[in-house]
DNA sequence: CGCTGTTTTCAACGAGTGTTGAATATGGCG
DNA sequence: CGCCATATTCAACACTCGTTGAAAACAGCG
């Protein structure tokens, strides 16, 4: 099934090991598998092919390997600010779909699992996912969209979409996760343009 | 602190010691606040005044006090049903207001947690969503609202409002979750009539 | 009263957790 | 070559977890 399993002896490895990229990986695959508490540092160590005692020496505890799993998402929170900066023309159809088109990729939604089941379980997740958002991407939405309430319309925004893709790609509700990536991108992208352009409140 | 500590010898207590609902209580807050896997029997028990050997007594395993918890939910279901079957008129807002205002109440949002908690970091559990909405909703809200899409149509707005419901309680996303109830549903409601009554996809 | 069934605690097992200190091998520098 | 820093494993500690079998106290019925 798996590796040979010739007890391997102590020591340094010969040539350049990959081995702290190995644990980073098999860490963002437990950690978006099973959230934080979920994941043992002996599972990801099994899968990285090394010994849990390694983790401590190249990251720490377990809290400093989960920090270590959170750079992604910090590109990926530039990468929507950009968007922001662009033409308004269509800015919501572009908005769902770098958005949703996030999850598809392998490389991409693994962190950001990770970050949502951590996140729903986690205290101090959850207060690192609100810092994260509240300073690096709320404060700016005003500006950006030249509006004054664009903070309350960025957060419903947010919460239509992560609401989208946690029936799609967590729960997997059947009707969400079957769809192709086009049409569901063209049966959200009117309601966020109108979160983005449209007055708020009742009529 | 906390309630005298002496040591209670075993056997039965006299009169009619409500032990059985008192560790479903507990057992519920444990679970909307740990979810699942982080909550433990011993400190279920413990928050009940319990031996954790009663719990096993009582209700089997810990999937089986799990699966006891949901019943609340199963009625927050036919709740929404009831509505659905009601006049189509200002049918959005009555809908983001019902099921928003569950999540005010903290007899129902406890459940309302525990289910999100445990859906999103425990397969099972998410499956038992899976079966409770897709059996239980999805399935007669074609007919509920006389549309062929209209189970899209569904999950797209189920979508939208856990969205809302996450910020706001589990996140606890300022902008989502500062906001007093009635200006949250007039915000949300126009989007959520959209989805009921408005053509689905690109115009 | 005595018997039976239910409720309750106790003590413990076995597995799994994060963490730690020490031992061993390798790489690269002087 | 010799030496030090780095990489790697081993063995173990101190917990916590879910679960279990048995014993003790009470309730209610005959």
């Amino acid at each position: 099934m798996s590796a040979p399993r010739e007890a391997r002896r102590p020591g340094r490895r010969s040539g350049d090991s990959g081995t702290r990229e190995a644990i980073l990986t098999a860490a963002r695959g437990q950690f978006a598998a099973h959230g934080f508490r979920g994941a043992s540092l002996r599972t990801i160590a099994g899968e990285a092919g090394v010994d849990p005692a390694l983790i401590r020496h190249f990251f720490g505890s377990k809290d400093d390997l989960f920090d270590a799993t959170l750079e992604v998402p910090h590109q990926l929170v530039e990468r929507i600010k950009a968007e922001l900066a662009g033409e308004p023309e269509g800015l919501g159809e572009r908005l769902t779909r770098t958005y949703l088109g996030l999850w598809e990729d392998p490389a991409t939604s693994g962190p950001l699992l990770a970050l949502m089941r951590s996140a729903v379980t986690s205290e101090p997740a959850a207060e690192r996912l609100r810092a994260m958002l509240g300073r690096r991407l709320f404060a700016e939405v005003p500006a950006l969209l030249g509006r004054s309430d664009g903070e309350v319309r960025a957060a419903l925004i947010g919460a239509h979409l992560v609401g989208v893709a946690l029936a799609r790609h967590v729960v997997r509700l059947p009707p969400v996760a079957e769809l192709d990536l086009d049409t569901l991108v063209s049966y959200c992208a009117p309601a966020i343009g109108r979160y983005l352009t449209e007055p708020l409140g009742a009529p």
